[in-house]
DNA sequence: CTTGGCACTCACCGGACCGGAGTGCCAATG
DNA sequence: CATTGGCACTCCGGTCCGGTGAGTGCCAAG
């Protein structure tokens, strides 16, 4: 009773500074809210709450500011997913359809979502270490240069230049094209490499093995190259300008650090599991310029698999449910476009 | 004369203001600069530069501050480039020689010049219009389907999936590669590509041609995509941080403009001309977001032909010889890299 | 043309003051 | 025993001085 009042309280609290970012006191909270008690009775709510750390005040005699716990437990339990309304829907639709390659679709989702949640928006290219192999090309520019192709699911395509000892006739690389394209078509990368480094063992001893081997050992670098990987696309940071107060200590290491993608990544990457919306608030990372920040994270890619994460990066004054539904509603629909391509 | 001396009185306020970013008096000025005269003659001076329009004050009784006017002719007259040191030098050639490919070069290139000023740095990626054509290869993934690669002169490779209507065999695809590659190899894409029109027509009367036209089409278009001309990379971005003053009112549409790259190509884009500095000061443009910003920009490319720009944004009140310095040094490097590559 | 002197103008800083919002506590009440 | 009205207290934020100092413009003299 007086607990589910308690926490009804809180929600009050969090919903009236995300939309004034004022402090917010007891008279304007029984007002605001239909709560049908009166402020001292909420006075004593907030009194508890405070003590419990759920809520501080800047100063005394200033209203009430939800802290980082109070945000948690109000994302955890009193939060209620508000789906998208069928206009924001097609509008995220028509704004993804025009996107022609990979590339496109992962710049038009970063600026949609910084669109849609009014914040900065981080999208991570779909890493390789899920995709599978769609087919392998070799061509042979000259007899002893072979350009090495690596075509996979996510349209990613990866090019290597290959100068072999000995020269190759087309038949022999006929051969050992279809060989490698036997044994890596349609695998998972991890696998297509431990299977290619089988293939030349199975092969006549010849001079041939020898190409072999310069081929797998390219594609298998070409494979776990991760300069890919480690792929983000960032917009909207223009929002950064509306943290009014506290400009140049807590905006300037913010875009640093999103300019320095090695972090970012390393915030971002911490959300594995797919379909769920993860979210990480204040100071609950290792990451010292994030400490006033909270990240809005899910996993995405084609089927179940989560290829990639993306999501959002936001003070921890932020409109949780509304940030977390457009990051789940953009996350399905990259999803379901990558599936279809 | 009085006009050389008023001159120097311009240079000095200028870079007492850069320093300072303060307003600078007549005492100040007489103090830290060695005018041998006294500050009542330097205020006669000042007081005709400021009906000339070169220099203004924020209000009454406060010292004086330079116009775009009077950057302008600091810029024009007054600047003395002053050479990168041996020690700045090699610091530019060691941070951009482990670059491994084109994308890299950009980055690195993008990133050292944020550092060097300390401003916004922007990096055009060399535009296709004026690269050669090194190799065209034809793969028939299967009869009637063909790989089309090209690769051009700065690293850039385009690649195309190409269905036929007909089936070709490997002999008049070798004929075909052969012919095409005569054609367009070693040539600026724009004649490459007529060279490429008129193959077709030379071609004896068959079912070639058909294929001969398809090729064709398919490798103009992909020389005229020009997607990749308009790519541009932007580094630095948190030294805008250091605007203290007017921030929301100036900061954020900055922000938003060097995420809106079209806005920034074309202000990066006017600067034509390889080998010169080029500088616009404040509102000498006709961009409403840089009124209050200057852009130094230089062509960049191997040989002497400019195959894209490079440069940087900052408040007008910057360090102009300094930056000019840095901004040439940058883009010498840089066409070195690709000159040898 | 330069220079020293002088009156004048403001922006800036610190202190005093006040109104208002909000709290904590207490006694009364159903 | 939770709730409520009342009340004294705190403290932030805005406003209104007055003093200070940097800087100027002007003028008369060298």
């Amino acid at each position: 009773m007086q607990n589910d009042r308690r926490l009804a309280v809180l929600r009050a609290i969090v919903e009236d500074y995300v939309s004034t970012e004022e402090p917010v006191g007891s008279r304007a909270l029984v007002e605001r809210h239909g709560l049908g008690v009166s402020p001292a009775t909420v006075r004593n709510d907030m009194a508890v709450l405070e003590e419990e750390g759920y809520i501080a005040q800047p100063h005394t005699s200033a209203g009430r500011v939800p802290t980082d716990k109070g945000y948690r437990l109000f994302v955890d339990r009193l939060t209620t997913v508000k789906p998208m309304s069928q206009a924001e829907k097609r509008a995220i639709a028509s704004f993804l359809d025009g996107a022609v390659d990979l590339d496109d679709v992962v710049q038009r989702s970063v600026r949609l979502l910084s669109q849609l949640t009014r914040q900065v928006a981080v999208v991570q290219y779909p890493t390789l270490a899920r995709s599978t192999v769609r087919h392998v090309e070799l061509v042979a520019l000259t007899p002893s240069r072979l350009l090495v192709v690596l075509i996979l699911s996510t349209g990613r395509v990866e090019q290597r230049l290959l100068e072999l000892a000995a020269e190759v006739d087309e038949e022999t690389l006929a051969d050992l094209r279809s060989r490698v394209n036997r044994a890596a078509v349609g695998e998972v990368i991890a696998d297509a490499a431990s299977g290619l480094r089988a293939l030349p063992g199975s092969l006549a001893p010849g001079p041939t093995v020898g190409v072999a081997d310069a081929v797998v050992e390219t594609l298998v670098e070409a494979m776990s190259d991760n300069r890919s990987d480690e792929r983000i696309a960032v917009a909207g940071a223009s929002n950064l300008a509306r943290y009014g107060d506290s400009f140049d200590t807590s905006v300037r290491p913010l875009l640093e650090a999103l300019e320095e993608h090695v972090v970012l990544l390393k915030l971002i990457g911490e959300a594995t599991s797919s379909g769920m919306v993860t979210v990480r608030i204040g100071a609950e990372g290792p990451y010292e310029q994030f400490s006033s920040t909270s990240v809005v994270t899910t996993g995405y890619g084609p089927g179940e698999a989560a290829l990639a994460t993306l999501g959002v990066v936001g003070p921890t004054r932020m409109d949780y449910p509304g940030t977390m539904a457009a990051v789940r509603a953009v996350a399905r629909y990259v999803s379901r476009m990558l599936d279809e391509a």
